[in-house]
DNA sequence: TTCAATTCATGACATTCGTCATCTTTATCT
DNA sequence: AGATAAAGATGACGAATGTCATGAATTGAA
């Protein structure tokens, strides 16, 4: 959600301004005067601001001023809001490097064209296209094309068959390959001391494995089993830090793998400190569909998982787990037939409260 | 020397405006008409477009349609010239895109200072200044051994202070600088729907942050903020790239870097899940002790932290947490003065069951 | 310094979740 | 297919944790 701040010392329209805001989906700042709108924006770092000319304490070109001013403000779009249409005062804020301005009285419309416009230039500045950024990204998106291609031609032999619950590895064993996986699905988890485990990700064709400790130059911090018959590619790690080093796509590619993981584990991070467990196992449910489907929600999709696995996921106990289901199936959402779940209705599962 | 494009049909205007430019030391390329212009400005990638709003074969909107469609012309500043001053046709050329314009008569001054300031807004976001780079340089080659980073004897001006509690970036900010704390301690956390916020990371003098999202390309899903008066240091998205593509050693860094962050981060998931709240307090204080001092387990160390920062790293509610120090204190594993925390026994702490 | 605002601390209570025990169903292996 | 092992389901109960309310202590601003 994009945070916009509104400078305003007139009580009504700043309302009437943050009112509409609101109800387009943006959160709303509201600062009576400059000096509190700087502040704030320092405080904030909104990603818009609209800023009245006429203010006491410090106008509106006294706060651009200031906001150009300071590095981390000082890429923020700024709208300014004037009831003056005179030629000269619009101007000025433009002069004064405005992104845009209003003329009061403003209506709906020229609002959020106006902010949402700006929201967008401002994206695409931050993504120039021809730069380097974009040449490194079809490069990488080469490479892994071509990387996957070298994987499937190069070595046929070393692909290995591995059966239901092996083991590719364990925490503590040294990495010497990186794992790629051509068929079946596995999963990485990781064991506490009093023998928990707690599944880190679900992994399926397409993925690699085994990345970060081989990266890293360590031990394995966890283990990675398959959970039906698989087929594994094994790339040695002299031949990955080879490709690595000698390709930077390859490099960058790996960056944003690493980078996409470290996301993807904070968002789980909080959910599991505060969703319920009903909202988890929801959850949970969904990630082991995208591994077996890219069908939307409303498709119904079967997905075979034990109990014992899905609570690894959930982080709960395998009984808390299991009632969780039962009570699932009898709000309909799921069907349980032995140990294959059926997600009949996964809108439902999507949209859980807590 | 900067290029900039004119689109205009009328020739006195177009050669008058042209002469003022180059006047001013610009590149100037000239287009009869939009659909000229168009194809001048694919060929030439010019650093800004000035264009007629009425003209024959394909007007001023059309043209700023098209710019805006092609990836790589998109994010080249565009003025539009319009006879007209009525509020409307002014407020379409903004609303397609459009950064400035100048009605028609202007005089010299006007063109040029509307033009000055939109290269100098387009510059702020994509073009590294020399300065910068110059500091990325040094960061780059300190960065390479690995060692403590000091910059602060360097370059005193291109750091920012911060204030306690200042946001550095919010959720949803578009990444546009990479963060280096010079001093200071900096929390990065996530906030969840229902308003409670986790700690995901505590970082302290040295470290970068935010480099996941800009690795990534995506916007921040995450904030950071300051917990003490600190000093940071802001690379700009660009310099940051060049660096990183520019430098095989500097990649390899941020790759260690990233694989460091996804196994503490596992770990965390694993404790997270399966640890009593009692225990994760403990380990929560002994890693904000790490922030504050490397000395071994059995030296005291005192460490400031509120209670609802200490909660939301043990991610559990501020209450529990609270009792739970209780219960550490008269256990004497703690001392407790105001919101400083002593930690007496820290290898009591650190080898607490669950 | 003093006072207001914030933060900390604690009690009472509701709720969630984990544990253990037991029974039922499903999967696996000749 | 039938035997046996493994996994799933459910009840009973207790411990852990969250919530709400209230008063005490601390901090920060004037």
């Amino acid at each position: 959600m994009k945070t916009i701040l509104i400078i305003e010392d007139n009580l009504e329209v700043r309302e009437n301004t943050a009112e509409i805001l609101e109800l387009a989906n943006y959160r709303v700042l509201v600062a009576e005067n400059g000096k509190v709108g700087v502040e704030l924006a320092k405080k904030n770092i909104p990603d818009l601001i609209i800023c009245d000319i006429m203010m006491p304490e410090l106008d509106g070109y006294g706060v651009l001023h200031m906001i150009n001013k300071m590095p981390e403000t000082a890429a923020i779009p700024f709208i300014f809001m004037t009831a003056k249409t005179e030629r000269s005062d619009i101007r000025k804020g433009m002069n004064l490097g405005a992104d845009d301005y209003l003329t009061k009285p403003f209506d709906d419309i020229e609002l959020l064209d106006a902010v949402e416009i700006r929201l967008r230039k401002k994206e695409l500045y931050s993504h120039p296209s021809s730069n380097t950024l974009d040449q490194v990204e079809s490069l990488s998106s080469q490479a892994k094309g071509l990387n996957q291609l070298d994987i499937s031609t190069q070595d046929k032999k070393k692909i290995s068959r591995y059966k239901k619950k092996q083991l590719l590895y364990n925490e503590g064993n040294t990495p010497s390959n990186l794992f790629f996986v051509v068929s079946g699905k596995v999963k990485v988890f990781k064991t506490s001391e009093d023998g928990r485990s707690y599944i880190i990700k679900l992994h399926k064709e397409g993925d690699f494995i085994g990345y970060t400790n081989l990266l890293e130059d360590t031990a394995y911090m966890d283990s990675a089993m398959t959970l039906e018959d698989a087929e594994i590619c094994m790339i040695p790690k002299q031949d990955f830090f080879t490709m690595l080093y000698s390709d930077a796509q390859v490099a960058q590619k790996f960056i944003k793998m690493l980078s996409n993981d470290i996301n993807d584990q904070e968002e789980r991070l909080l959910k599991l400190a505060y969703n319920s467990v009903r909202k988890r196992v929801a959850e949970s449910l969904l990630i082991i569909r995208k591994n077996y489907s890219t069908e939307e929600l409303t498709v119904p999709i079967t997905i075979p998982v034990s109990r014992e696995d899905l609570a690894s996921i959930v982080g709960a106990s395998k009984e808390t787990v299991i009632r969780t289901l039962s009570d699932f199936k009898e709000e309909g959402l799921i069907d349980i037939a032995g140990h294959k779940i059926t997600l009949t209705n996964g809108v439902k599962l999507a949209n859980m409260k807590n």
